[in-house]
DNA sequence: TCCATTTGACCTAG
DNA sequence: CTAGGTCAAATGGA
């Protein structure tokens, strides 16, 4: 019995190294790219240079660290690791949802029994909307749970993307009416949309990229590292929020670093650029942390030229590059 | 018949 | 132990 164990354990290990040092290489070649497009934008915006816009390669960059990210959060936690199949197989980006379901399938027979089939989510980062009404965020929800809370008066209800089982998007949102007169309607977004509407939003991101619109009131505020990649992620999403009209909106963003992000009149790469390093650092393991976090400490400031901003990014990839 | 919603049970974090 | 998040069988509508 305990040799089994011994036998299966040492599986495991295996196996998730070797899946690491994929995911790893895979984030790697990623954030490369994302490097790549990042140095043909600036020649875009600094030398006139018009091969590709400017509006292409920000998507692609976007997609680049939507990509990398979601290969690193998808190996994040050592409860994965014990849980992740035999077969050593890779998740596709985006995808670290019910790992633990497949392996209870192949482990028990009963598909009564789900104990330890179901991961908690725990202090994720997310992101609050405000509206007076329900109204449509232009993805595809499907309702999975309505649970009473405790001293709310109403009942908050669940909603997963509707594409959860056939392309594996996580994406989860949780509305609740509040007791405020008039009732609002408080939706908090968890994780990231990786199903199609998804790059509909991205593209969605980069045409509105330049119109800030003041009304809308971003904070940051977190608890956890742990999550913050597949939150950051989602970002496309966030920023459709822009789509609606914006006299009814308060949005939250969620996040466990304090980089003075809460001012609405930044330029749109300085939004770009701090968060998604900012998530990076919280996710790319001690290695790498101390590399990333000078980045954003320079990347925080408003101040930075293009230039200096992409000095600060070529040194994050002296830490990369094999 | 298919798909979305409802709802009670299950499960975990705190 | 409790509150909250998720699952999945049951149910209902198109």
């Amino acid at each position: 019995m305990e040799r089994h164990t011994d036998a299966t354990m040492s599986t495991m290990e295996c196996t998730w190294s070797e899946k690491i040092s994929g995911d790893r290489k895979r984030a790697i070649d990623e954030l490369l790219r994302g490097r790549s497009f990042t140095k043909q934008l600036r020649s875009v915006l600094v030398g006139g240079d018009q091969q590709e816009s400017a509006q292409d390669l920000l998507a692609k960059i976007l997609r680049s660290f939507n990509d990398t990210l979601s290969i690193l959060n998808s190996g994040e936690s050592n409860e994965v690791v014990s849980q992740i199949p035999a077969s050593g197989q890779l998740y596709s980006p985006g995808w670290h949802g019910r790992r633990s379901e497949e392996s209870c399938e192949s482990g028990k027979s009963s598909t009564k029994d789900r104990r330890g089939c179901y991961k908690r989510r725990k202090n994720s980062q997310s992101l609050i909307r405000i509206t007076p009404n329900f109204h449509d965020d232009g993805y595809a929800w499907r309702k999975y749970g309505q649970k009473v809370i405790l001293n709310a008066k109403h009942q908050r209800s669940y909603y997963r993307c509707t594409h959860k089982h056939d392309q594996g998007c996580m994406a989860t949102k949780q509305v609740q009416m509040t007791e405020e007169e008039p009732p609002m309607y408080k939706t908090t977004y968890h994780g990231q949309h990786t199903c199609k509407s998804m790059l509909k939003s991205s593209q969605i991101m980069v045409e509105n990229s330049t119109a800030r619109d003041s009304s809308i009131l971003l904070s940051f505020e977190s608890n956890n590292q742990d999550d913050s990649n597949a939150f950051f992620s989602s970002f496309p999403l966030i920023k459709q929020e822009e789509e609606i009209p914006n006299d009814d909106q308060e949005v939250t963003y969620n996040n466990h670093t304090n980089n003075n992000n809460k001012n609405n009149n930044s330029s749109s790469s300085d939004y770009l650029l701090s968060l998604e390093l900012t998530t990076s650092e919280s996710n790319l393991g001690s290695d790498h942390g101390d590399v990333l976090s000078g980045v954003n400490s320079s990347c925080t400031d408003s101040t930075h030229s293009l230039d200096d901003m992409m000095m600060d990014f070529d040194d994050v990839f002296i830490g990369f590059e094999c």
